[in-house]
DNA sequence: AGTGAAAGATATCGGAC
DNA sequence: GTCCGATATCTTTCACT
């Protein structure tokens, strides 16, 4: 999909403001209100803008677990990947995962209600998922910044 | 600041659907809609909901490199923690940021259009960070998932 | 691609219970 | 906390360019 310099000045307002009214934003772009949304609906229908979200600093009542989780797979066919991501997709827990340089790592963000959770997170999903060789797992002690937004 | 269960369940419909209308979120948690929205004016006023934002695919118009970043302490005081962290605070490309268990590291998440801008992000903000002895970065060849909301 | 009008839905207030 | 009413604003569709 390819944007134009109307819809990517929408996408930042939108991101800046995920709440902002279609009448707000049409003026802003210079568009009319009608105009405004089709282009919107078309960002969101073909997978651009994938949703809205608060910005929520204690996301739920108990704290949150974050680890940092590096999977290390001995099997690399695009199978095995596929499998591996289609299982990432799956599961909520992981916030991020990326597959990064060097080998084939896999770098995940989780984040669970405590030890206990990880632990089944790491049993019941992790260790089964296809050609992994070994699993690294990080914690982290202290958010200093999270799920921030980037240079808009 | 203190949340009840519903100012929990207002929270998270709002997490996994940061646009959705007043009317419905009152429904969802069986308030009335101005008892609703005077909840969720104070979890805005009360710095619980800092935001909305659209969830984006492709932030701008240009690719993303995103890089993690391991950065390893040689001093620990309060004051270095500190400026570091506030330094962190400051600079929009660092997306999460955790101090993690071990030694004194912290592992970052940056975001950046190229490895041009990543350069001049070590020079001239994590290079100059005070009490660091050692900057080890890892390229996500590839994002399977990025910055999802967790579990409601 | 764009505009503009019209209908229905929503937000947001004030006040009463 | 509830409900109700009033008003302004917004969303959404439709017809038209």
């Amino acid at each position: 999909m390819t944007l134009d310099d109307i819809d990517a000045h929408i996408v930042r307002l939108l991101r800046a403001d995920g709440r902002m009214s279609n009448a707000d934003l049409a003026e802003a772009v210079g568009l009319s209100a009608s105009a405004c949304l089709r282009r919107v609906r078309l960002l969101e229908r073909g997978g651009v803008i994938r949703g809205y979200t608060a910005i929520v600093e204690t996301p739920g009542p108990a704290e949150r677990l974050v680890v940092l989780t590096q999977i290390t797979l001995d099997r690399q066919t695009e199978e095995f990947l596929n499998r591996f991501e289609a299982a990432v997709r799956r599961c909520p827990e992981i916030i991020d995962c990326y597959l990064m340089t060097g080998l084939s790592d896999y770098v995940l963000k989780i984040e669970v209600r405590n030890a206990a959770e990880y632990e089944r997170l790491h049993k019941e999903v992790l260790s089964r998922l296809p050609g992994v060789a070994r699993i690294q797992s990080s914690f982290a002690i202290r958010t200093v910044v999270s799920g921030r937004p980037g240079p808009l």
